[in-house]
Formats: structure tokens, C-alpha cells, sequence
RNA sequence: GGAGGGAUCGCAUAGUGGUUUAGUGCGGCCGCCUGCUAAGCGGUUAGGGGGGGAAACCUCCCUCAUGGGUUCGAAUCCCAUUCCCUCCGCCA
């Protein structure tokens, strides 16, 4: 979120970031609560400098004065009232703070909505073939490899089955893609659970906003994570951060769970989109100066992946109408599926600025003896499996129905060829 | 799930109703001393918020796991919750 000090010092700053993204919020509500707010606190401090006065009085006097105690009698009530009514303020305050967006980032371009996004380059050239490509859920079926009608039937629409050297091509990607960015990026793995308390969704930004696209169990009241990156934010909730700790790589991987009640059709067929997926992400925590810079490595060591893997493939920076709620300045990567002839988001690598940092509590010490500032997050796909998946098998399908596997996953897959059937 | 025990300023501890603005030790930091190191000596040692101020800074309030309650006054008494430890039950 934003802080309070920066929106009643900035409000028209506030209004402007929050008209480019389409959005509106109850600024003005926000400023009224606030100076409600801090009139109620100075009533009620200076009430309790008072009775904290009167009360050593009273610890030194043999004779305790009974006018004097009911007076403070009286200051005590009236501190209780005053302190109901702050509460009520503070959360009702709160509640609105939660609910506004990031400021966005005086780089990114501006636009309504995701046909203003900016191409600022591509990779690769889409393959020829000789033959009309098939799409994933011709491809998945015949080599049966992906079985829609079971996982329908286990889970609902929106599930699915992998099967065979499907599940394992999967299984395959995800070891891939963590030993990369372990290896030669530097990230740390984490293997972070699945389920989260509330407090972990408000301090990413999914709560209180989003929960409609959440599974949530009641019996527990925990949530199922929509993406590692809300356990991963979560890891240093809390805590100050010594000199010389940042920045921070995590990479982690997690099976994701949303629940997107939209209509079937076009951009649900296949499983492009289902209620779970997997995904290896990247995390950084990082110093506020260095965050932008942090975030074209973290953009480059997504792409890393699209090259090992030889697949053609865009990078996109969002213009400020399709910016995610907790981002500051954010990159898509797509990839090129040739079969169902659409470019797939892989990808989406975001700098979130201090705004996690500040709903999560997270900070660090820039020098010893230095005050403690928040941090700047960052998060991206590194990447979301079932697309790649969907990317792998169009682009090396062979004309025998067959496909290759690429070079990259071969150690990994331990075949070179998935074979039809 | 059941029964007990516990949670204090980085760590360890003191503190069972009123100068506690939470003491002490260790660690950390800054000095001094020392050929260097160690030791010794002195000082310092959290986070958040409000008000004033251009700022340096001044001032007030909150925080002893969390939330309530009792009281003129709560780290201290009462209740609930959370987490940790021990034992029992269940279980990959």
C-alpha cells in the first residue's frame, strides 16, 4: 500500500497515478478519515499524558485523594470511548489504504489497456512447417499425453490430466528451469508451502481485493496460493534486514491455484488456462535505487529460459492501463504457439516498489545504526509451466505427429523424441 | 484431538500492582588506553505513530506474543487466542 504520510503530502500525485491506470479509489475519503484520525489521537494522547501524570502523584501520596480518583475515573472512560473510536477510524482507514493500487512508474507508457502494451523486442523466428500445426489439444490426446475428459471428471472444467511423457515433460521443464536460474543466476531455491494464513495474501496485495479468485478453506481459514510469489514475499514479513543482506534472488517452485470463474470458450480451451498450474517464479528483494535495474536482469533471466528452449518470443512492457495492482512498472514475455496461432504469456516480471514491503512489514538496515527502510520487491515467472509446456509442444512438432524434444530438457526427459501413438 | 509447561529490549536473564522513562550480563557500535591483538576503562545500544520546525532538533503517545477484562494505575491479576516445548492419541 501506500503510506498514509506520502498520500497527505501528495494527494494530487496520488490522483494522477491513479487516473492513468483507469482506476478510481476514495482518495478523498482516505484524506478525510486521516485528519479525523490524527485529531482523535491528539485528544486522547494528551488525556493519557494526564493520567500518567496524576497517577505517579498518586503512587507517592499515603492518602489517596477520592476526588483525584474519580477524576481519573472519568479520564479512563473517556480514553476507552476515544480509543473505540480511533480503532474504528484506523481500520476503516486501513481498509480503503489496501484497496488502492501502486503508483505507477513515470517510465512506463501510458494506455487503457493491454492493446497499448509496447513491444521492446522479440526473439526468434516462428518455425516453417510444411504441414498445418496442430494445436495442444489435438497434440496432447493423440499422443495421449493430456487427458482432458479424466481430469473433468476427477475436478470440475478447467482440469486436467497429464499423463506419460507429458507429466514428465512437465516435471522435466520445472527442473530445467530452477537448475538455471540456481546455477547460472544466482537465485536461492525455496520450497515454500502451498496454503498461507490471510495475513500472507493482505501483505502481497491479494487480500482484501482479489478474493474472489482465490480457493480458500474455511474450516482452517487459509488460503491456497495463487503464485509462490505470495509465500515467497512473505518469507521475510517482519523482519529488518541487516547491512549487506541485500538484494535477496529466490527462486521458487509451487503449484498455483485460481479460481477465475469466467465463461468457456476460446481463451480456456486446452490448458492454457486451468484452476491449477505450475510455476518456477523469481523473487527479489532488492534496495529501493536498485530495484529497476534488478528488474531487467530478472527480465532477462526469464528470456534465458525461451532461448535454451529455442522458442520464439516477444517481450512486452505493460503501459500503465494493464498494470497489475501491486506493480510499479512491469514486462510480459510471450511466447509463440504456433498451433493454436496466439502469443502465450509465459511471463510477467514486475517491480512492486515498497508497496508489499510496506502491507508485509519487510525492511532493512541501509548502514549500522542507520534507520530502517522498506524494501523493493520484485516477482516473475521464470516460467508458468503449462504454457511453455503448450509452447514446446507446437513449435517441435514433427510431421510424423511426432515430437522433439529440445536440447535443453533432454538430460532431464531422458528421450529425445516423444513418439504418437 | 487430549493433558501439562512456557513466551520480557539482538541473545541470556531480573522483575507477582505504583520513580520501570523495563534492571543486569553477553554481544554490537563509538571513544580512550595499547607496538599489534586480547584484556581494561568510559559511553552508547529497539520499533512505530502524533504535534511543532525549512532543517538540525524538540515534545507527546504506543509497543514486555496477540486481543479483551479488572484497577485511579498492569510486564505483573483474570479470560480468550496464537506460537513453542514435553507427554498421550492419530498419521502419510
Amino acid at each position: 500500500m501506500l503510506s498514509i504520510q506520502f498520500i497527505r503530502q501528495n494527494p494530487e500525485l496520488v490522483r494522477e497515478s491513479l487516473s492513468k491506470r483507469g482506476e478510481t479509489a476514495a482518495l478523498d475519503e482516505v484524506l478525510r478519515l486521516d485528519e479525523e484520525w490524527r485529531r482523535l489521537l491528539q485528544e486522547v494522547e494528551s488525556l493519557r499524558a494526564r493520567r500518567k501524570q496524576a497517577s505517579k502523584e498518586i503512587a507517592g501520596m499515603k492518602e489517596k485523594p477520592a476526588g483525584l480518583l474519580a477524576e481519573m475515573k472519568d479520564v479512563g472512560e473517556q480514553i476507552k470511548s476515544l480509543d473505540e473510536e480511533i480503532s474504528r477510524k484506523e481500520e476503516e482507514l486501513n481498509d480503503l489504504l489496501l484497496r488502492i493500487p501502486n503508483l505507477v512508474h513515470p517510465s512506463v507508457p501510458e494506455g487503457r489497456d493491454e492493446s497499448d502494451n509496447v513491444e521492446v523486442r522479440s526473439w526468434g523466428k516462428a518455425p516453417k512447417f510444411a504441414f498445418k500445426p496442430l494445436a495442444h489439444w489435438d497434440i496432447g490426446p493423440r499422443m495421449d499425453i493430456i487427458d482432458f475428459e479424466r481430469g473433468v471428471k476427477i475436478s470440475g472444467s478447467r482440469f486436467y490430466v497429464l499423463k506419460g511423457l507429458g507429466a514428465k515433460l512437465q516435471r522435466a521443464l520445472i527442473a530445467f528451469m530452477l537448475d538455471l536460474h540456481i546455477q547460472e543466476h544466482g537465485y536461492t531455491e525455496v520450497y515454500p508451502p502451498f496454503v498461507v494464513k490471510e495475513d500472507c495474501m493482505v501483505g502481497s496485495g491479494n487480500l482484501p481485493k482479489f478474493a474472489d479468485n482465490l480457493y480458500h478453506d474455511a474450516e482452517d481459514d487459509l488460503w491456497l496460493v495463487p503464485t509462490a510469489e505470495v509465500p515467497v514475499t512473505n518469507l521475510h514479513r517482519d523482519e529488518i534486514l541487516e547491512p549487506g543482506t541485500l538484494p535477496l534472488y529466490y527462486v521458487a517452485y509451487t503449484a498455483c491455484f485460481r479460481r477465475e470463474k469466467m465463461s468457456a470458450g476460446k481463451d480456456t480451451r486446452g490448458i492454457k488456462r486451468g484452476h491449477q498450474f505450475d510455476k518456477v517464479e523469481l523473487y527479489k528483494f532488492s534496495e529501493p535505487g536498485s530495484s529497476n535495474d534488478e528488474l531487467e536482469r530478472m527480465v532477462a533471466d526469464a528470456e534465458s529460459v525461451c532461448q535454451k528452449l529455442g522458442i520464439p518470443y516477444r517481450v512486452l512492457q505493460l503501459c500503465s492501463g494493464d498494470l497489475g495492482f501491486a506493480s510499479t512498472k512491469s514486462y510480459d514475455i510471450e511466447m509463440w504457439a504456433p498451433g493454436c496461432e496466439e502469443w502465450l504469456e509465459v511471463s510477467s516480471c514486475s517491480n512492486c516498489s515498497d508497496f508489499q514491503a510496506r502491507r508485509a512489514n519487510i525492511r532493512y538496515r541501509p548502514q549500522v545504526g542507520e534507520k530502517p527502510q522498506f524494501v523493493h520487491t520484485l516477482n516473475g515467472s521464470g516460467l508458468a509451466l503449462p504454457r511453455v509446456l503448450i509452447a514446446v509442444l507446437e513449435n517441435y512438432q514433427q510431421p510424423d505427429g511426432s515430437v522433439v524434444v529440445p536440447k535443453a530438457l533432454r538430460p532431464y526427459t531422458g528421450v529425445e523424441l516423444i513418439e504418437p501413438l
